[in-house]
RNA sequence: GCCGAAGUGGCGGAACCGGCAGACGCACUUGACUCAAAAUCAAGCGGAGCUCGCUCCAUGUGGGUUCGAGUCCCACCUUCGGCACCA
């Protein structure tokens, strides 16, 4: 009888049919039970899946079914992160409708989600740009609004000449726009800020209670924080009697004080200037470097460029007078705009004061030498003694930091000071493809909240999108006339924006509740559901999209709508697709889309392969023998089903009534010890590891023992001990059945069991079939092995070193020499050392 | 420059607590089946030496700790990632 081949174009959509009918992957709140969230992040709907996709969403996938058999109520669901840019270019190119292409992208992409067999709970599906999602977009950024969070400033911000549109700092890659790599540029602009600044220091206390992150994560959080203790001193400009402000980590370093530099922005700076004979030269400098790039002006090799104010400050410690520079490399972003130069002390300062002949002053000295009596070569940025100082002299420097605030602060010239590198996060953009800020602005009563009843401000249709004028909105004559909702006379609509990040910052809240209309969600379902125990998605967004969030759910927490501290419980950041080596892109033609892997060997190969060839965290390179031997593998266990489907049937049994199977024999104790092996391992590997690849490896053996059991036994021994071989079936498929979901369904049903496998329980390893009554133990001597030998598992030291004693391949090393040392470690190896 | 991660066969990768380095897979070689091929099954597969049983060498480099180091410590090299005038 021929054998029936494995036809994945066959099964696969059978059972996606079925699953999908039969709705297996619906999630329902059940406080009685534990749940468990899986989540993987969502993509922007660009209408294909690429590897990236695949990778995520299978590792998600497997731990999502693994999760259910192990009986959490699992919550698994998808959606569509469909508000941005791309939309908008199609629509500027083919004349398409954003709305329209994206929702034609999302059904594409969403029948390759159901093609390769992911279990997600559709009901739950989201998209932000529909008017039922962007609406509590509105509402939140009212909350936002009202507490002040939300606040629009006129300020430079950096601009995408090619997006047309402004970008966050974090949008800012390497001086490049992050979705394009156009070199921003700068633009003075008003614009909406989100305060996350206020949070800086919970967003980064709080890491710590983010156990289940990568460290990298966590550190790249934490530098982008960049929180930075220090002393805010107050100098006066000695000219007109203005308070100067500077901040500083150094306040032990005051006395060394040669100068100052101001920010090219500082606001004191037109003042200082006025009138004097190098007024128009600076205003010259000023505008030359207010055109300049952010690239250009802060990257580290740009030369520092300095000029005199003419004016001086004066130095509260010492009543020292200095001169004030302005410098291209103060930014006004940070801290307060001006610093203090202390050239024997900072290694910047002290090339800047050499490049333009300012005195260095030595104040902190090394231990056991004097820098005071030559000149320096370069800063001495270490601890020391203090000295030129005045009454701070001979203090060690970190007890002169101290010492030097608190004289500040009890004149009332200073303080303590924590400043962060985070800037309060920009959200405007100048598109058409997002959702609108809910935001009136009358002639009478200046910016007022759209009411909320009054929500969701539609975005309106038909704009032409080829139009020049600063943001598409302002096309619609329709959308911005509008009345004001205090006075009701005419006012006119706010046209920017909201960055898609926004969307994302919550979009894990709304699947717990995804129908509700009263609220974003009810309290009672993300009560229940959240956090998210397992997020999973790329490392890209180590600091967006993932600082974003938490932001949103410490807000969302301080509002009382959520109770959670962190939205994101275990975090795992999978690595990068490449194929030989290089990026799959377009232009090197090196481009594997996921069709055509199912096309060609289905789903559960693909997700086989892309699971077994490297750990989830590191990058992968695919490679198309590799997914021949995953293949191979699939329908290697396809036939060893196929040709055992007896030991399934009645006739495996002869008598009829359940035979009496006799006792294991050696092999087939060796055969459950396998089986139990791969139990416990692929549990560990999938539950504690994250690792994919061994589990499969480890399933893999298992098959592979079976196979060599059947080399050595024949068809009636196969009988006698099918009841025992049924199970290891059955621990195959179980085992399987997260990764080849289809397959397993498939032989599961062959099999002759009526319930799906994805509604079993996952099987459970037991101790006593690990053990073996004998070892194998490896024997050293003097550390390099020599030999090995069979022994009983708990013979004592003493007769297993007898054993090794008299061991053939041992005793020539021994002869002569003296047995200066053993060591044994159960289960594993015997040491002689000898001289 | 600062911070972080990683360097293991021809390749992807194993080795979890310091205990047989190279699991599993790919590629390759050989045998069986076949008219032949594919598929499949079986066997081999880090390097060198040889009396074919072993011996020596081998986890980026150089040191160290230890009975024993891919694993721990020190220094260095290379690659990748993040930050980069942050005062």
């Amino acid at each position: 009888m021929a054998m029936e081949g494995y036809k994945a174009a066959e099964l696969e959509p059978k059972w996606q049919a079925f699953w999908q009918e039969n709705g297996f992957y619906k999630a329902e709140r059940d406080p009685a039970q534990k749940k468990y969230y899986v989540l993987e992040m969502f993509p922007y709907p660009s209408g294909k899946l690429h590897m990236g996709h695949m990778r995520v969403y299978s590792i998600g996938d497997v731990l999502a079914r693994f999760l259910r058999m192990r009986g959490f109520n699992v919550i698994h669901p998808m959606g569509w992160d469909a508000f941005g840019l791309p939309a908008e270019n199609a629509a500027k190119q083919h004349g398409a409708d954003p709305g329209e292409w994206t929702a034609a992208n999302v059904k594409l992409m969403k029948e390759q989600m159901n093609a390769l067999g992911l279990s997600y709970d559709w009901a739950r599906e989201v998209a932000t740009c529909s008017p039922e999602y962007y609406r509590w977009n509105q509402w939140l950024f009212l909350l936002f609004y009202k507490n002040g969070l939300a606040y629009k400033k006129k300020s430079p911000v950096n601009w995408c000449p090619s997006c047309q549109t402004v970008l966050a700092n974090e949008q800012v890659v390497d001086g490049g726009c992050w979705r394009c790599g156009s070199e921003v540029s700068w633009k003075e602009l008003e614009q909406w800020f989100l305060k996350i600044t206020d949070y800086a220091e919970r967003l980064l206390e709080d890491l710590s209670l983010l156990e289940g992150w990568p460290e990298k994560v966590k550190i790249m959080q934490e530098n982008w924080i960049g929180r930075s203790q220090g002393t805010d001193i107050v100098f006066t400009v000695k000219e007109t009697g203005d308070r100067l402000e500077v901040f500083t980590t150094r306040p032990d370093t005051l006395f060394g004080v040669t100068y100052m530099v101001l920010a090219p922005e500082h606001p004191l700076l037109p003042k200082l200037i006025a009138g004097t004979p190098q007024e128009q030269k600076i205003r010259d400098f000023v505008q030359q470097i207010r055109r300049e790039s952010e690239m250009t002006r802060t990257s580290a090799d740009a030369e520092k460029i300095g000029l005199f104010t003419g004016a001086s400050a004066v130095n509260p410690v010492n009543g020292e007078e200095i001169p004030i520079l302005v410098g291209n490399y103060v930014l006004m972003s940070y801290g307060t705009g001006a610093v203090m130069g202390v050239p024997a002390h900072d290694q910047r300062d002290f090339l800047f004061a050499t490049e333009y002949e300012l005195p260095v002053r030595v104040v902190v000295n090394p231990p056991g030498e004097d820098l005071t009596t030559s000149p320096l070569q370069e800063a001495y940025e270490g601890t020391g003694t203090m000295v030129n100082s005045g009454e701070f002299d001979g203090l060690p420097n970190e007890e002169g930091q101290r010492a030097i605030t608190d004289w500040l602060i009890q004149r009332g010239c200073g303080g303590y000071r924590v400043r962060y590198r985070l800037r309060d996060w920009l959200i405007s953009r100048q598109r058409y493809w997002g959702t609108p800020i809910p935001i009136v602005y009358c002639p009478q009563c200046g910016p007022v909240a759209v009411p909320e009843e009054k929500l969701p401000v539609l975005l309106p249709k038909g704009i032409d999108l080829t139009g020049t004028k600063q943001s598409p909105l302002l096309e619609s004559e329709d959308f911005i006339k509008t009345r004001c909702p205090q006075c009701g006379r005419e006012a006119r609509r706010e046209t920017d924006t909201m960055d898609t990040f926004f969307c994302s910052s919550w979009y894990y809240l709304r699947y717990a509740d995804p129908l509700q209309d009263e609220l974003p969600f009810d309290k009672k379902e993300v009560d229940y559901w959240l956090p998210v125990d397992q997020y999973i998605g790329g490392i890209e967004h180590a600091v967006l999209h993932l600082l974003y969030s938490r932001f949103f759910t410490k807000f969302l927490l301080d509002q009382g709508l959520v109770k959670i501290k962190e939205p994101f419980q275990r975090l795992l950041a999978q690595g990068m697709v490449y194929k030989d080596g290089a990026k799959m892109s377009k232009s090197l033609g090196n481009v594997v889309n996921p069709d055509e892997i199912i096309a060609r060997y289905g789903a559960d190969t693909g997700r086989l392969f892309i699971l077994f060839a490297a750990p989830p965290e590191r990058d992968l390179d695919w490679n198309e023998q590799g997914v021949e031997g995953c293949y191979r593998f699939l329908r290697r266990v396809w036939r060893l089903f196929q040709q055992n489907m007896v030991l399934f049937s009645g006739e495996a049994g002869e008598d009829g009534d359940p035979p009496a199977m006799p006792p294991l024999r050696r092999v087939e104790e060796e055969l459950q010890r396998a089986q139990h092996y791969a139990l416990k391992k692929v549990t560990v590997d999938i539950e504690e590891r994250f690792n994919f690849n061994t589990a499969i490896s480890a399933i893999m053996e298992l098959v592979n023992a079976v196979y060599s059991y059947f080399n050595e036994t024949g068809e009636d021994e196969r009988k006698r001990f099918a009841p025992f071989l049924r199970e290891v079936f059955r621990s195959i498929v179980l085992l399987l059945a997260p990764f080849a979901p289809h397959i397993t369904e498939e032989l599961w049903q062959r099999c002759g069991y009526k319930e799906s496998v994805h509604r079993q329980r996952w099987p459970v390893y037991e101790e006593k079939y690990l053990q073996s009554d004998e070892m194998e133990i490896v024997i050293q001597v003097n550390g390099k092995v020599r030999g090995k030998m069979l022994v009983p598992v708990d013979s004592p030291e003493g007769e297993l070193l007898a054993a090794v004693y008299q061991h053939e391949r041992i005793r020539p090393y021994l002869e002569g020499k003296e047995v200066v040392k053993t060591i044994v470690v159960p289960g594993k190896l015997a040491n002689v050392v000898v001289r």
